[in-house]
This record gives C-alpha cells, structure tokens and sequence, in this order.
DNA sequence: AGCACGCCGACT
DNA sequence: GTCGGCGTGCTC
C-alpha cells in the first residue's frame, strides 16, 4: 500500500510535492487522481498524483491528502507522460501544463473569506487603526467579503499583515472555504400525478382538467409524446419545453396545471453532450481525385505514422476526413479533429453532427467552464468510439483508444499557445499524443507549414496532394496593382486603386460579394500632431496608440489600456491632430462612402468579442446579407462563402516586411488562404493585391498559386541561413520593471551562454516592442543544430540560470521564461 | 501563485 | 518608535 504521494499543484512550480496518504485512501489514490490537498499555510488546491511510493521524506514534515476527489483516476495513461513531455520540451513547469490541460471547474480551491466578529467592541487599549478602520467597515457593510476583493476596493497593498493584526483583536474572522464551480446542466421534466398503467387514474386527471382546454391539451400533449399509453411499465417523463411546444401552451397555463395536481415537475442532471439523435446524413460521395487521395493516405499510413495531407483550398479536404473518421469509429476508435479557434464553426460543427450524430463532442475555448467539464466527464465515463473536434486545448483530453488525429490547417499559427506557459504547439502536441496512442496523424492544409512540406518531402511524413479544386471550380486569377504608380498617375482613392473600385463595383452589380483584408485593426494605427509631432503613447506599453474611430478613443492593443482623442495637441496647445495609416475600421468607412448601396460587414477582433458575433458575420455574410465583408486575418481562415468573386488585400508590404524570419511564409499563407476564398462554381475569382513592390517573390508565387515554388525557393533561404527546419529556435525572454537591470542581465545570460554555445547564440536584443505592461523585456535567440540533445540544451540552460543568480541578486527579481520553436 | 518575513524610509 | 512598501524565500 502506498504511503507517499508526489503530487502536481496547479502553481509554476517545477517540483512535485510529497503528501502522506492516510490509509483510508490508500486503496482509493491511484496515479493521475485528484486530491485536495492543503500547500503554504491556507489555501487548499486540487492536486494529481504523480507517482507513489513508500519512501519516507526527511528534513521536513509532510501533510497529509485530505482527500481523494474521484473513485477513477482523472487522468489516463498517456496524459501524464504527454504533460511530463510538454513541460520538457517547451522548458516549462509541469504546473503549467497541468493549469492548461484541466478545466477550472475540476480544479477546485479555497478562497479566503473575511466577516466582521458581531461582538468586537473597540476599547481603548483596543483602538482599530486607520487602515484596519477602513477594512472594519467594507467587510461590516457587506456580509463577508473575500481577501481579493478588499486589496480591490480599498486599494491598499499588502493587507495580509493589517488583517492578521486585526484577527489578533479579534475584530474580524477569516475562513478559508473550498470552492466548486461546477455547476452541472439540469433539464426540467413533467410527469403526470399518476403512475403509468393506472387508467382510472388517468381519467381522473381529465375530469379534474374539467372544461380547460388547455389543460386538456397538455394532458394530451404528454400522453403523447411519453408514449404514456404504448409502455405503461416505464416511469413516463417529458421535457417541459418539448410539452410546452407541442401543446402550444405557455408556462403559466403549465404552472395552473400543476396546482391542479395534473403534474409533477422536477429538475435532472443532464450531460450536455448527450445529443439526441437527429436526422443523419450519409457520408458525402467522394470526387475522383479525394477517392484518389484517400486511397493514398490509408496506403502511407501503412508505413508512415503521419501523413500530410496538401490539398489547395476548396479542393474538399473536408470530405476526405470524413471517411477517414468513419473508418476509425467502424474500428472502435477514437478521431481527434483539431482545427483553429476562428475555424470552430456552426458550419462545420452541423456538417459533422449530420453524420455522425451523438458520436460528435464539441471542445470550444468559448464554451463555458462547465462545458469544457461536461466533455471531460463524457469522455472519462464513455469508452464508445466518438469524434472531438475541438480547438488547441483539446490535446489535453482523456482519450482512452484513440485511432487518429487530424490537424487541419496545420500551418495555422494559432495552433501555438503564446501566452501564458505553456508555450506549446498544439499540432506537435497531438502529434506526440498520436505517437503516444500508437495512432495516426493526418494534417491538412493547402499551404503547409515549411517546416511540415520539408518533413514530407524528406520522407518522415507520407505526401498525399490534391491540386485541384472540388467540381471544377478555377483558381482565381492574381493581379497586383503597384499602388506608386497608381498614385503617380493620380489612380488612387484613397487607400483604394481605381481598379480595384472597378472590380468590386462589376461584382457588386453582378450580384457577387467581396472580401477586403487589411490586417490591422481600429480605424488609424498612428495619430500624430502635424505641428510638433506629438505621439500618444501607452502608459505602460512603448507602442503608440491605435485610433479607433468607432468608441472614439486611443488604444494600446498590448495591454488595453485607453484614453480618449484630446481634440487639441496636450503638448503645443494647436488643433493640429491628425490619424496616419489605416485599419479595418477605416477601410470600411472609406468603403461605406464610395458603395452607399451596399451593405457592409466587418470581421476583426472588436466585432467578434461576444461568443456569438463571430459567428453571425459569418452567417450573415454566408447567407448574402451583407455584400463586403472587411477583415484582419480572421477572414483568411478556411471559410467558405459560395458568393465571393473577389478578394482585395489593401496592403501586402506590411506582412511581408515583417522582421523575422517566418515572415515570408505568414504572408505567403495569408495572402493564398484569402485568395482561396475567391472563385465560385462556373466562374473565375479574382484577387487583386495592392503593393508598393509588385516584384517581391512571395507576391509572385502568389500570383501563380505557386506554393512549391515559394517552398523551394523559402527552404533554400531557410538553409543558407541556418533556420528551421534546418535549425532549432529558442528564444530566451527576460523581463524587469527596468530597463537597464534587465538589458544588464540580458547580456551577462548571452555572455554565458555564448561561452558554451558560441555562434549559435544572437542577441541580445529588445524586441520591436520593447516594454509591455510596465516591464522591460530582452530576447536572446539560441539557434541549435537539429542534432543537439535538447535536454542536454535545457539542462546547461538551468545550470547558467542558477549561476547567474548567485553572481547578481538583481536576477532574482528578472523574469525568465523560455519560448521553443517560435512562430 | 500566495503568503510571511524582514529590511528600510516616512510619518505620528 | 510604528506603519506600510517592497524584495526574497518557501510552500511537502
């Protein structure tokens, strides 16, 4: 019997914690269970076992498990060695990943409660000082009142020492309380006052009902839909809603009826996943060529553990994964369908229900906390076969027979987690949980990833390729529009060249719709003060304010931090302010101007804050409400409209002039995902690209929808250079509330690390962006040879850390986190 | 992440 | 002299 356990907190610690199991629960703790636990002085927090053992620790005492929170294990093999991975390999702790991985609502703690002792009486060697007056009469005024909350109304620093003394006076209690946020899905159901069979009974009910229509109706209505007379041996229940309906009746007619004693109402837990089984389509008939390239991807599988599966946009990806995931439920297995947060849609979720039913669960980062359990819950629960499509986080599911993975649009950069730890890639991830389950991994994308195109072309992944769009629709045609010689020529209108007004005015007229990306959002991304040059600048980030016309304020798009538009210049007095360069906001006022007719939407991330509106542009744009639709990036990500003729990109420079490697590649992938939305059956699209560099490369490789060109071409750059694939990035970030301590230690850690991995070591540098949220931030890249052992890096990493903070205590106070493949 | 402890400057 | 700010260290 075990009767240590190491358990994993959901803090940044790197350790595990020991906790004696007392030997009532040791039958009960497994490996992966939950335990609540208590660590430091107060709080509680939901723990999970990491290893047991029978080795007695020394040096210091060990607390007990207070209890074990489940009768199975929440976690299943593989999940901790998958999360012992990710905090390996992305160089961070394992509470991280395990703060990720697990919703909330499963990680219950305690918060700290404060309530004024109705006995206190202040005398006079027991005066209450100003402060602890303050407090006294927030927490009297209210009934009790938690410790965040005091910090927040009062806004004092560090009350814990004033509340301790006021808890030696006993003027006040504080309590620590364990709190569960789960709140499980109840459902109100109707049954009658009789029990089924009992017919007497029965007409009873309808004599009581009397001359009341509507009563009569619902009486009827149940019997219906209960099958109250076709089964009386079963408890008969309905769902009021689905009884309000069909009797036509309202709740107080339903409430009048229940006073009567015609019916019993009651609430039940429900699992929000239980679907009820709907009208299925069949599986869609494949095309040719996606038998073709289905044909294929079983074949590699074979041989291969992961296939790439490069189909240009439109070319039915979708369908193929279908069948693909049809096959695998046949075989009693799992399929995880990991797609981009913006690509999580009613439109593909419903094409999924219709054909596999009640075999589908949904893991959306926009659904409740509570949601996010059900599916946990369903999961643990199940062992049926059953598809989840779900979002980057859905990695972290307890699977327990899982045949396949599918990440579409894998080249998607939102798969990567970039803030907070851990900073992990949720396609490798899966990748590695695939490999874990001994399943396969298929990933989709018409304009991979060069790192991914690099894997299958070397031979580590299999290649399937379907070059050509479903039911003959064309490819739209690229034209670039050189935006200098349009102004010399006095062609522009605006930020609009007269063609590309031309074109959008034929397709408007022709009944068509247009897209018009501009990625960068708010109305002008630079304010300035024409006679002195004034600047709005963020108080706590170095970036000038972005205007956005539409709140009529400044913002910070680092930290949010936001003032109004002074009408006069606050440093020379004139009113001289004027807005430079444009963002969605003012494409769409400049568009709204010149087509008045039409209807326009805009799709950026202030007109998709709600947990809805993403999706009503989408629809609203889908089912031809609007005509334009202007958006950032979030337009680009595998939709399909079946009306769009045209596509503008307003500026292509910005994207492809970014300093960074990976920047031709994102604009590259942009610019063709945005074009792949143009084009309709029987008839071209067009793309038209506005540029001041008509002859960048990665312009004409778009203009040819040539991807293996900008691959051969990107890759060769990518090897003369040294980067990935050819190279592994880690890049070393240090932050301090100043700029010189931190630019201090910024060269003292690349100093030492340079001592060790010489030339593949750059910087330091401050980022373009050189202080967010009051901290001053360094980067340090560490460019290793694919064949280096990254442990090996990671450990003499820890080892230059430690030294550093011995040598300077200032290094105590740097923040330092690591950020692994970068993208 | 909390939370406590200890050092230091600014007030009664 | 005490209060409160802030840096530092520890939590099994």
């Amino acid at each position: 019997m075990p009767q240590f356990a190491e358990v994993i907190l959901p803090l940044p610690i790197y350790n595990t914690y020991t906790y004696s199991v007392p030997p009532t629960m040791q039958e009960m703790v497994k490996i992966g269970s939950r335990v609540l636990v208590q660590f430091g002085r107060k709080k509680y927090y939901t723990a999970i076992v990491r290893m047991l053992h029978n080795a007695q620790p020394t040096g210091y005492e060990v607390k007990e498990l207070l209890s074990v929170l489940d009768d199975a294990p929440l976690l299943r093999h593989p999940q901790l060695k998958l999360w012992e991975w990710i905090a390996d390999y992305y160089l961070c702790p394992l509470g991280d990943v395990y703060k990720a991985a697990v919703p909330t609502g499963l990680k219950i703690e305690s918060e700290t409660w404060v309530s004024v002792n109705p006995d206190f009486e202040e005398t006079d060697d027991c005066k209450l000082k100003e402060r602890e007056r303050v407090i006294y009469d927030l927490v009297s005024c209210r009934d009790r009142v938690q410790l965040g909350e005091i910090t927040r109304s009062t806004g004092f620093r560090n009350i814990e020492a004033t509340v301790s003394r006021m808890l030696e006076k006993e003027a006040i209690f504080v309590s620590e309380k364990v709190v569960d946020t789960y709140r499980p899905k109840t459902e109100t159901f109707v049954t009658l006052t009789v029990a089924p069979g009992d017919n007497d009974g029965l007409h009873h009910l309808f004599d009581l009902a009397g001359r009341s229509k509507r009563q009569e109706q619902l009486l009827l209505a149940f019997i219906e839909l209960s099958h109250w007379l076709q089964k009386p041996q079963n408890h008969a229940e309905v769902k009021k809603s689905v009884l309000l309906e069909r009797a036509e009746a309202t709740q107080p007619m339903l409430a009048a009826a229940i006073k009567k004693g015609l019916f019993k109402i009651y609430k039940k837990e429900i699992n929000r996943y239980a679907f009820s089984a709907e009208t299925r389509a069949d599986l869609p008939t494949l095309s040719d060529e996606q038998n073709r390239a289905l044909r294929q991807i079983i074949e590699c599988f074979h041989t291969k553990s992961a296939v790439l599966l490069h189909g240009v946009t439109s070319s039915g990806k979708t369908s193929v994964y279908m069948h693909l995931i049809d096959q695998m439920l046949k075989l009693k297995k799992q399929v995880l369908y990991l797609v981009p947060e913006i690509a999580l849609t009613t439109q593909l979720t419903q094409r999924m229900h219709r054909v596999f039913g009640d075999r589908l669960i949904i893991y959306h980062s926009k659904f409740s906390d509570n949601e996010r359990v059900d599916a946990w819950k369903k999961l643990l629960t199940s062992n049926e076969p059953c598809l989840i499509i779900g979002v980057r986080s859905s990695v972290f599911l307890p699977f327990s027979n899982l045949g396949l993975v599918i990440i579409d649009e894998e080249h998607d950069t939102s798969y990567k987690q970039q803030d907070p730890a851990p900073r992990y890639n949720g396609r490798n991830v899966a990748m590695m949980l695939a490999a874990m389950h001994g399943a396969k991994s298929l990933l989709g994308s018409a304009t991979p990833a060069i790192e991914t195109y690099y894997k299958a072309v070397t031979g580590k992944f299999g290649l399937v390729e379907m070059p050509t769009r479903y039911e003959g629709i064309e490819m739209p045609q690229v034209n670039v529009i050189d935006i200098k010689d349009c102004r010399r020529r006095h062609e522009m209108n605006g930020f609009f060249s007269n063609r590309l007004l031309t074109v959008c005015r034929e397709s408007l007229q022709a009944g068509n719709q247009v897209i018009l990306f501009q990625n960068r959002r708010g109305y002008a991304p630079m304010v300035i003060c024409h006679q002195c040059g004034w600047v709005p600048r963020c108080e706590n980030c170095d970036v000038s304010l972005t205007y956005h016309k539409h709140v009529n304020n400044l913002s910070c798009h680092y930290c949010g931090y936001s003032m109004s538009l002074p009408t006069v210049c606050p440093a020379c007095g004139q009113p001289t302010i004027e807005v430079a360069g444009f963002g969605t906001e003012r494409v769409e006022d400049g568009i709204a101007e010149l087509f008045p007719e039409n209807k326009i939407a805009r799709m950026d991330l202030d007109t998709t804050r709600n947990k809805n509106s993403y999706e009503k542009i989408i629809d609203d744009f889908s089912a031809h409400k609007s005509d334009i639709l202007v958006g950032t990036q979030m337009v680009t990500k595998g939709l399909d409209f079946a009306g769009v003729s045209t596509v503008g990109i307003l500026n292509a420079d910005t994207m492809i002039n970014f300093p960074d490697f990976l920047a031709h590649e994102r604009a590259f992938n942009m610019m063709e995902q945005v074009a792949g939305r143009a084009g309709r059956k029987g008839k071209q699209g067009q793309v038209l690209i506005q540029t001041y560099d008509p002859d960048n490369p990665v312009i004409r490789f778009v203009t040819a929808h040539d991807y293996k060109g900008f691959y051969a071409d990107e890759i060769a750059e990518r090897e003369r250079y040294s980067y990935p694939p050819f190279t592994k990035i880690i890049n070393v970030y240090l932050k301090h509330t100043d700029d010189a301590t931190v630019g201090e230690m910024a060269v003292r850690m690349s100093n030492m690390m340079r001592q060790v991995f010489h030339h593949r070591v750059l910087g330091p540098e401050a980022p373009a962006v050189r202080r967010i949220q009051n901290k001053y931030i360094r980067q340090i890249v560490l460019k290793m040879e694919n064949s280096a052992s990254m442990s090996k890096v990671k450990q003499i990493l820890r080892i230059i850390y430690e030294n550093m903070v011995n040598a300077d205590s200032r290094m105590k106070s740097t923040q330092l986190y690591f950020d692994v493949d970068p993208v």
